[in-house]
DNA sequence: ATCTCTTGATAGTAATACTATCAGTTATGC
DNA sequence: GCATAACTGATAGTATTACTATCAAGAGAT
């Protein structure tokens, strides 16, 4: 599976394109893991130097701060969704059964290949999951995102939600809402993700706070994704 | 309408009560203020000491750091607006009209008497409004949330979030997903309204990037809400 | 052999996020 | 009315962060 190939980025999300050197691929992949770890506000470019034995002023020629490399592997993540996305949806002639792969995608279930240990150069998809669901709205949730998003820095996300969008209206071509619909079950899978993990009492799946994941509560989250989409796709009151 | 007196807040909120002083009111009022103008990551306690013309030590007397700030200005908004909605929902005897309410005062609709200009001593529920549709997410999507939640921070919002589940079964007591549903139309509300605001193309509403917000947009972001709540709530596939 | 590109290494700056100290002022108890 | 405690202002200082600048060394291309 070629990364490269396959995720083409906007150039604006880079000072010098990261997969172009073999130090650039090691801070994408690297300063993942680290975020992933100890969280996107405790990232310091100073860290993610020592950690791949380089140093700070190696970084700043590859991203101007930490800030645009989070919303980097955020958007390579909003590409590499969107691939799947495609792909898997490739040959479902139902609507239905293409929606039922978009959920499943957001909580990254039956992604076989990348589930367990990425292999050489792959970066972590299970980890870069992780940053998306806690750190993602980070991107975006900022004062200067008019600015961002006259950049396009966004666009990976939007593209998603188009997509997604698309898939509701071969599904219900009369559906007011595809777009709001779209964005919002992206956002509600995240955050019934978050909660389930954090604060269980917010959901109604989870038991303890910091569980380890556990199969049958992202089974149950997946229902409740499923009936909420298909509730409102099914409905006639709008 | 006696702030102080409606909104008695956890103690482990802050070093200080703001609310016992003079000082403290004025670092709440005004911290909401230039939180909501400049943002929560450019806000410094040395530009709000400035602004209300005292010291950054003391400010520090008051709130450990300003991400404690932040969790304080939220649950105190989580506070009002469960007070809120216990008074208005008070004599409404059919559910499903508390259920609008709920979603009216999600985006603050009708909420006359704090609308526009906030007199004297009151703190600025517009403003404040703001903060949390842009900056409420970055006070539990946190490393340390699992510590904080352990003091109770987040506790008024799981208040809010238990009192709407449990309007959401009187409506329909059957209904196996309360307090998700609860917490997820809460988090869609903000990220609907943000989004229209700002990233119009991921919504049905709004047309152009930091548009004013106008009363016919919210009205379509509203009817949205209200499709993708009953539309759940009325439907028999689970 | 030279030129370019990249990184390493070191240094330095401005701002941030605090902590400590102490003096003056005000409120409180008695 | 007086002693004491509580609070704020004012100043100073530290560690860390978020960068920017410079220069030399090595690697690869021409």
């Amino acid at each position: 599976m070629e990364y490269t190939v396959l995720v083409r980025m906007n150039e604006k999300l880079f000072l010098r394109d990261p997969e172009s050197s073999e130090l650039g691929r090691r801070i994408v992949r690297q300063g993942i893991l680290l975020m992933a770890d100890i969280g996107f506000e405790e990232m310091t470019f100073r860290k993610l130097a020592d950690r791949i034995n380089t140093k700070e002023a190696s970084i700043y020629r590859y991203f101007e701060n930490k800030h645009r490399l989070l919303v980097y592997v955020v958007a390579w993540y909003w590409q590499w969704l969107e691939y799947q996305l495609i792909f898997q949806t490739n040959n479902l002639p139902d609507p239905r059964e293409k929606l039922e792969r978009v959920l499943k995608l957001l909580l990254l279930k039956d992604v076989s290949s990348f589930s367990s240990q990425p292999v050489a150069d792959e970066l972590d998809i299970v980890a870069l999951h992780g940053i998306v669901i806690r750190e993602a709205s980070k991107a975006y949730l900022t004062r200067h995102i008019t600015e961002d998003n006259r950049q396009q820095l966004f666009k990976p996300y939007k593209d998603l939600c188009s997509r997604i969008a698309g898939i509701i209206l071969e599904y219900r071509p009369d559906y007011p809402f595809a777009r709001s619909r779209a964005s919002s079950i992206i956002e509600t899978a995240h955050y019934q993700a978050f909660f389930m993990q954090n604060l269980p009492s917010l959901t109604d799946f989870g038991s303890k706070p910091n569980e380890t994941p556990s199969p049958e509560n992202d089974e149950r989250l997946l229902r409740f994704l499923q009936h909420l989409l298909f509730s409102s796709l099914e409905t006639d009151t709008f």
